[in-house]
RNA sequence: GUGGUUGUAGCUCAGUUGGUUAGAGCGCUAGAUUGUGGUUCUAGAGGUCGCCGGUUCGAGACCGGUCUUCCACCCCA
């Protein structure tokens, strides 16, 4: 035997019950990102670098895979850099196009591209897979598939109003309970940094509280040190590290250490409106929660951050996460457009939804009856059966080949098909067919309005 | 990108300090059953022990490399 063939490292193929549960989740999410008001939309798999690179920081570089150029690629690169071994350079010479990351940033490159084209302010969903060149995980994969909503051209808070609701309304249709929604918002960060006199290392400072259920506060404190934030700076966030309690008693702490600083201040007032009026709307199965320390794509969020967590017992990274960024589409050059977006993390809430055994019984689509094959005179009638079935809209099939009966039930059990019919000699004769229930064993014979009806019944 | 971990039949896994012909359960194929699946019984097929190299009289087992799996960093959905 040749040698086993086999996918990519962090890639997967999908059986047909596997496509059935993701087609599940995709359909939920887009029923909801439809009744929430976004239009679909997609881009190519692959852009060119320029449009991705510089993106997402330079770890984010590391991640895109890049495509080889068509062609003797080699024969144009620079001499040097190839002998010196200068793979970044070299790189750029015979790459020009890469692979999508994420689905925000084409998307902003879309805005721009079709500015003119585009009603603004403008509600767009995308669903498609992404790549990142990582190193496999649980629940992390090198092709994964991300689902967005977001909203250009408009500043407006209720936007990020309606972006909670809709995670709320998706997780609900999925019966997955328990979620947190934790939201934060940059300008909190922003005036922390400015109020502890660590502007300069925004960056280096959020990274490091953002690891503060994971590493605790000592390992906190020791990364801020490590990164030359000032012992005197550490000392003046000490109210962070015991901050706990509702989201109202925590936005009171905020307000009282950020009291000197102007974007502090706006940043609470929005985390405050959003958190008040989400109070007031209510949520079906999510909670919301204010958590100062969650810092993800600092790179361009400008004003809320999102991420939403599995449910407590589930051993699962983020689920969903997303934010505001005043200036996406600046980088493409459109100047003072915002944006506010969120994502699903399809391939994460499959493994959740699996875990937790919250998949409907009825997501397999599957074929209602088998028409059992006996033969090339019986087949004939069969298929005149099977033909009127099927402008009715039951899902029938003959087996192909006059095999042995048993055969053609064990394929019809092992394909959990719930009906077979059988058709021979006598059932042609008198015009019949005889209908068999493959759970409960029992059968009867009707003619061709007495098969359609019972079919359509179950 | 750093450190660790895993790989034996289609699947889940045994396999003793290195020692004849590598096993089990499930699944698969055939028969008992020529118009009746699931249960039962009987028989059978199926392995370059991830791959490449090394140590050894002898390697599934030990060593090195590589690929893969999972985990911790990093980062993230």
């Amino acid at each position: 035997m040749a040698k086993k063939p086999s996918v990519p490292k962090g890639t997967r193929d999908f059986s047909p019950q596997e496509v059935a549960k993701r087609n599940y989740i995709m359909e939920t999410i887009k029923g909801s990102f439809k009744l929430f008001g976004f239009q679909p939309i997609e881009t190519p798999s692959f852009e060119n670098s320029e449009t991705l690179m510089g993106k997402y920081g330079e770890e984010g570089d590391r991640l895109i895979f890049k495509i080889l150029n068509s062609g003797d690629f080699l024969s144009k690169v620079d001499d040097v850099a190839l002998s010196e071994k200068n793979s970044n350079q070299v790189v750029s010479q015979i790459s020009e196009k890469a692979l999508r990351y994420d689905l925000t940033v084409p998307f902003a490159r879309y805005v721009v591209q079709h500015q003119n084209e585009i009603t603004f302010p403008f509600k767009r969903y995308q669903m498609q897979p992404v790549w990142r060149a990582d190193r496999p995980q649980k629940g992390r994969f090198r092709e994964f598939w991300q689902c967005d909503a977001d909203v250009v051209g408009s500043g407006s808070l209720w936007q990020e109003i309606e972006l909670v609701q809709l995670y709320d309304a998706v997780f609900a249709n999925l019966e997955l309970q328990g979620i947190t929604i934790k939201i934060n918002n940059r300008k909190i960060l922003s005036g922390i940094a400015e109020v502890i006199g660590a502007e300069d290392k925004l960056i280096d400072f959020t990274v490091a509280l953002d690891k503060l259920d994971k590493i605790g506060e000592e390992g906190v404190k020791k990364e801020m040190l490590e990164k030359g934030i000032s012992r005197d700076a550490i000392q003046k966030l000490q109210p962070l590290f015991s901050f706990n309690g509702s989201n109202e008693e925590k936005l009171k702490s905020l307000s009282s250490l950020l009291q000197t600083s102007e974007i502090g201040k706006k940043g609470i007032e929005e985390v405050q409106f959003v958190i008040e009026t989400i109070q007031n709307l209510g949520l079906k199965v999510a909670q919301l929660e204010l958590d100062v320390t969650l810092a993800r794509g600092l790179d361009y969020y400008t004003g809320a951050i999102f991420e939403v967590g599995a449910p407590k017992g589930v051993q699962m990274g983020s689920i969903g996460g997303g934010g505001r960024y005043d200036d996406l589409t600046g980088v493409f050059g459109l100047k003072g457009v915002s944006g506010v977006g969120i994502s699903f993390g399809l391939d994460r809430i499959y493994l959740v939804l699996e875990e937790l055994s919250l998949f409907p019984k009825t997501v397999q689509e599957n074929t209602k009856v088998l028409f059992i094959n006996f033969g090339e005179a019986e087949a004939l009638y069969a298929m005149q059966a099977i033909s009127n079935l099927r402008v009715k809209g039951i899902a029938v099939e003959l087996y192909p080949d006059t095999a042995k009966m048993g055969k053609q039930m064990t394929y019809a059990d092992k394909r959990e098909i719930p009906f077979v019919v059988l058709a021979g000699g006598n059932e042609i004769k008198a015009h019949t067919y005889t209908l068999k229930n493959m759970k409960s064993g029992e059968q009867e014979t009707v003619d061709l309005d007495g098969l359609i009806e019972r079919l359509k019944q179950n």
